[in-house]
RNA sequence: GAUCGUGUAGCUCAGUUGGAUAGAGCAUCAGCUUGCGGAGCUGAGGGUCGCAGGUUCGAUUCCUACCACGAUCACCA
């Protein structure tokens, strides 16, 4: 189906167009906008151009709303466009619309006709480091960026999903020089990111006592820099022995990349960006002898080459947009990391556009999103205190586990802890995905694998049962397929106002998918499907299905239930959360 | 100090980009199962939308100043 208020907008244009030829359509565009009144009551959208037009044109908003009514072209979807006071114009969905709507939302969901662009978007997320586990808080990129990619695959975008990992940097350095000090390679191998762990913070401790241990990582980074053997065969070690743990968390979260292309991949071009950079003098020279490129006003100049001749983070970023611009034509790249580096980001575009490697209508975007913050401990790596991401999968696991028990749950024994795998990685996503990206997160188990309210047991429940009744109807025999795919024969009939609420509520989710697309924000999405999980527990404790009084009432309630999951399991997929048909 | 972000019910959060009576969940209190899955539903109480001005028909939303918290500010990534 299509996303409605954009059709809706463009009637509401046309009339205006229409009733005030004196305005352009520039002049209009803005003036028309489309909304969902906050009461129900009023109506299931409305437009608020009256109000916009009236202070414009210095005529009165139930004029102008006259004027816009008389040229509005017929719709059979559209009931009556009212006036209301101060300046709405109020959409009531017809009851065809709501019949026809079912009818074509219990066969599939899917949006057409958003996607103008066929040029594809660039994703970078998660891009941890290698040689160190994954803290907790590295499950915000990683989700945030899996959700944002599936949400663009879902609306018809291709897609190029980059982990764009940390593999260079000085950091290697302490690493390789706590290896040959206090390592041990079969430690390695058994469990290669704890041991890189254990050995890169123990680096850290004995820093402090002894600084002179930092010329020394420092030392050993340059020799990779320039192409010493065996120091970059340890290293290649290192990270490919590293890889191997990520790969089990990434096969734990479901979350799957395109390419997994480490900074190292960037060295040669970040070398070639710099001289590029001096020959046209956008780069100069700076303290030091370090290269620097000039920021405007007398913000922080940014820094691509250090004193000592070594590239820097924001180099290789600046020559990974001119590979990735060169390689893909992007539409645009999202860069999914932490707010705390939005300098970063503001200085890596600025280069990036001031050297011409990405074209004005190439969209460089820094998705940035808050801090994770632990209720107790805070946390960082070098203290050492860092709770694992794996450890805290764990944890949800074992609670949705107890937490099911406790409820009474309908599985056998030996399919409890599956489950409660597949719910305690939900909870958590569901927790970082349903709140705005923008905002701190305060993380708190008893909040976090809370099974009430806006949370992922909630949703999955509600899929459940609406499974569970699906199952009975169509007997146990037809359960093996998918029963609930094809379209409802026939049109429906409505006998009850919850009936009609449900459907009203289903053919505005497209609004919120197509809303979380253009802002870039998969909690647009959560919310709604937590409302349309409300919506549809009201509707079944009010409206009987198997045992409804007629069969045309029967099948009209079964295609609401059919649509109802169509909906949740799609959006729920672009979370990146599995749905359950029990629980 | 500068820049960016955040501040909405006791707690955790939404709030349709300037609109109609600011909404959910948790917690508290009161109800609903001979019933398709009670991990559910219904209702009540709970608000100076950080503070003060400004812009206009109209501000939680935009502007300015201030307060609080957080992040960042060239040789880390």
């Amino acid at each position: 189906m299509k996303v409605f208020s954009t059709e809706l907008k463009a009637m509401f244009l046309e009339a205006a167009l229409k009733a005030f030829p004196e305005l352009s359509e520039s002049e209009l565009t803005p003036l028309v906008t489309v909304e969902e009144p906050r009461d129900s009551h009023h109506g299931e959208m409305a437009c608020a151009a009256p109000l916009r037009l009236a202070k414009k044109l210095k005529l009165g908003p139930e004029k102008c709303a006259q004027k816009i009514i008389k040229s509005f072209p017929h719709d059979y979807r559209i009931n009556a466009l009212e006036f209301a006071a101060p300046g709405y114009l109020n959409v009531k969905f017809s009851e065809e619309f709501l019949r026809e709507g079912l009818k074509s939302l219990s066969g599939g969901f899917s949006i057409e006709g958003e996607n103008a662009d066929t040029r594809p978007i660039v994703i970078d997320y998660s891009s941890t480091n290698a040689a160190k586990h994954m803290g907790a808080h590295h499950i915000l990129t990683t989700i945030i960026g899996d959700s944002l990619a599936n949400l663009f695959d879902f609306f018809g975008c291709e897609t190029v999903r980059i982990n764009h990992l940390g593999d260079w940097g000085t950091q290697f350095g302490k690493i390789i020089y706590a290896l040959r000090e206090w390592g041990d390679m079969k430690e390695v191998e058994k469990h290669p990111n704890d041991e890189f762990t254990r050995l890169y913070v123990k680096f850290c401790n004995e820093e402090e006592k002894k600084p002179e241990l930092t010329e020394e990582a420092r030392k050993i980074f340059k020799s990779m820099e320039d192409g010493h053997e065996e120091t970059l065969a340890l290293w290649k070690w290192i990270t490919e022995e590293s890889l191997k743990d990520l790969n089990k968390i990434f096969k734990r979260l479901g979350v799957e990349f395109d390419y997994i292309t480490g900074e190292s991949f960037y060295l040669k071009m970040a070398e070639e960006v710099v001289k590029d950079g001096l020959k046209r003098k956008i780069l100069k020279k700076g303290e030091g002898g370090a290269i620097i490129f000039p920021m405007k006003g007398d913000e922080t100049p940014a820094l691509l080459k250090k004193s000592d001749g070594a590239t820097l983070y924001l180099t290789r970023d600046v020559a990974t947009i001119k590979y990735r611009v060169e390689t893909w034509h992007p539409a645009a790249i999202l860069y999914v990391v932490d707010r705390a580096q939005a300098l970063h980001f503001m200085q890596n575009f600025a280069v990036a556009r001031a050297l011409g490697y990405a074209p004005e209508d190439t969209a460089l975007e820094h998705t940035a999103f808050g801090r994770m913050n632990f209720a107790d401990s805070a946390m960082s790596t070098r203290k050492g205190n860092v709770i694992k991401l794996n450890d805290m999968l764990d944890e949800a696991a074992t609670r949705a586990g107890s937490m099911a028990a406790g409820k009474g749950t309908e599985l056998p024994r030996e399919e409890l802890y599956k489950m409660a795998e597949i719910i305690g990685v939900a909870s958590i996503k569901y927790a970082v995905l349903s709140q705005d990206r923008n905002k701190d997160i305060i993380f708190d188990w008893d909040k976090i694998i809370t099974l009430e309210g806006n949370s992922a047991p909630y949703l999955l429940y509600s899929y459940a049962r609406a499974k569970s009744i699906m199952n009975k109807a169509l007997g146990a025999g037809k359960s093996a397929g998918d029963p609930a795919s094809g379209m409802m024969s026939g049109m429906p009939e409505f006998s009850e106002e919850a009936e009609r609420a449900m459907v009203r509520k289903m053919l505005k989710f497209p609004e919120a998918m197509h809303k979380a697309l253009i802002e870039r924000k998969p909690h647009i999405i959560a919310t709604a499907l937590y409302e349309l999980c409300q919506e549809f527990n009201r509707f079944y404790g009010v409206v009987p299905v198997l045992t409804a009084g007629d069969e045309s009432a029967k099948r009209t309630r079964l295609g609401i239930l059919q649509a109802f999951m169509h909906q949740i399991k799609s959006g729920l997929n672009i979370l990146g959360i599995p749905v359950l048909e029990r629980m």
